[in-house]
DNA sequence: CGCTTTCGGTGACATTGTCACTGAATGAGC
DNA sequence: GCTCATTCAGTGACAATGTCACCGAAAGCG
């Protein structure tokens, strides 16, 4: 069950000499994780670092209270370095990782991890800005959920999920997870949209109507 | 204007061979920032990483309608790592840094950085750790703001302030920033406290009279 | 079809944030 | 001392968001 020479698809390994990368490609082992399963969590904590080859990680974190919220999303091409955050730092969290799709993930055994940090200037400017990324999107976390509104954070990550599509399928439960809130308020929130005209709704699913309008809603920050 | 050999206060270089430390002190420059100037900032994005020697650099982040809040402090003996993190993603953020006391820092120069990170195995971990801890901290504000209620983080970070202390010098507004909130919010939870005996407050100083009561309102959690 | 589960709607209320305004405390200059 | 300007804190009304309890509708399933 091999995926080829995945170290093509990772600007980290894409530029490394060819000995290196077969070498990586021999090292590494290949992990398929089902859409809907825990690929990381508290008590999950892998000691490798992962890269994704295909599909979608959600990251989010739970309350004691049990509410949710998505933290970000990792893609096919980049790395999940909170895991191995979370060895380093030793202390508790709550985050847990979660297949949005099917995935595909090469997972790299720490001492050849470091191995390569050591000797591959490239590879580790990809690390660290792993790390950059991750702390900028958090940043942004921060801002939103401390200073957002919540009809703005609503219009832009309805906006966001749907991408070029015209319609998410997607529990009024599931919305207030992404943004940390509770459900009655998304539903509220929905209706006057609906009310508006900027939305339509049927159980499960949002149709974007009039996705300029919605636009011009998440930009008025 | 030396002092010495700054690399015995840091794990991460502490234990590295000899001459290495003396190329590290060679080539380091030594910084000083008074109390209350601004170490890093949107317009101010240093290209090297800092090692903190001496004093507490407090890293905040201010939302376009000017309220504020307190991400985490950078104490002596840590690097401080959000700089560089901004300087890879090239992505707009609006964290900046305070010298919360007077400051004295070790900068070291790009190309010094990538050399000791690709030489020196425990240089590298110190690194990642440092990203690690502020990732994880970031957790932390992210769970306390989304999900925490506001007289429980006051209760806590009036304990956190003071430390040993059984006074705390902060204006309202102050202990506001430090939660993200408004200086209204912390006045109204201020003078309930105050009602239950827990604090007593003068312009500008708020005395912790019942610490035990304040840790318990604190760990509910 | 009947049953169960999930999803969404709703009103009442609590908490937190915003706005506009007030007066008290402090320090600077005279 | 005194006046003045500035900073700090208090307050009430209201808006936005979160919580709770409950309801019925829709979808899945035997």
């Amino acid at each position: 069950m091999t995926i080829g020479d995945w170290t093509e698809r990772f600007t980290g390994t894409r530029n490394l000499p060819r000995p290196v990368r077969d070498r990586l490609v021999q090292a590494a082992r290949i992990v398929r994780y089902k859409k809907g399963s825990q690929v990381f969590g508290p008590d999950n904590v892998p000691d490798s670092l992962l890269f994704l080859h295909d599909g979608t990680i959600r990251v989010s974190q739970t309350s004691d209270g049990g509410r949710e919220i998505v933290l970000y999303r990792v893609d096919a091409g980049e790395s999940c370095v909170l895991t191995t955050a979370c060895m380093l730092a030793e202390e508790a969290y709550n985050a847990e990782g979660i297949a949005e799709t099917d995935v595909t993930a090469i997972v790299l055994p720490k001492t050849d991890f470091d191995r390569l940090a050591a000797e591959e200037s490239a590879f580790r400017s990809f690390v660290f800005a792993a790390y950059s990324r991750r702390l900028i999107d958090l940043l942004r976390v921060v801002d939103d959920v401390a200073f957002g509104r919540i009809d703005v954070r609503l219009a832009q990550r309805l906006l966001s999920l749907a991408g070029e599509a015209a319609e998410i399928a997607a529990t009024h439960q599931q919305l207030a997870s992404e943004l940390g809130t509770a459900r009655e308020v998304i539903s509220r929130v929905l209706a006057d949209f609906q009310k508006r005209g900027l939305i339509g709704q049927s159980r499960g699913h949002i149709a974007l109507a009039d996705k300029a309008a919605l636009r011009a809603l998440a930009e008025s920050a």
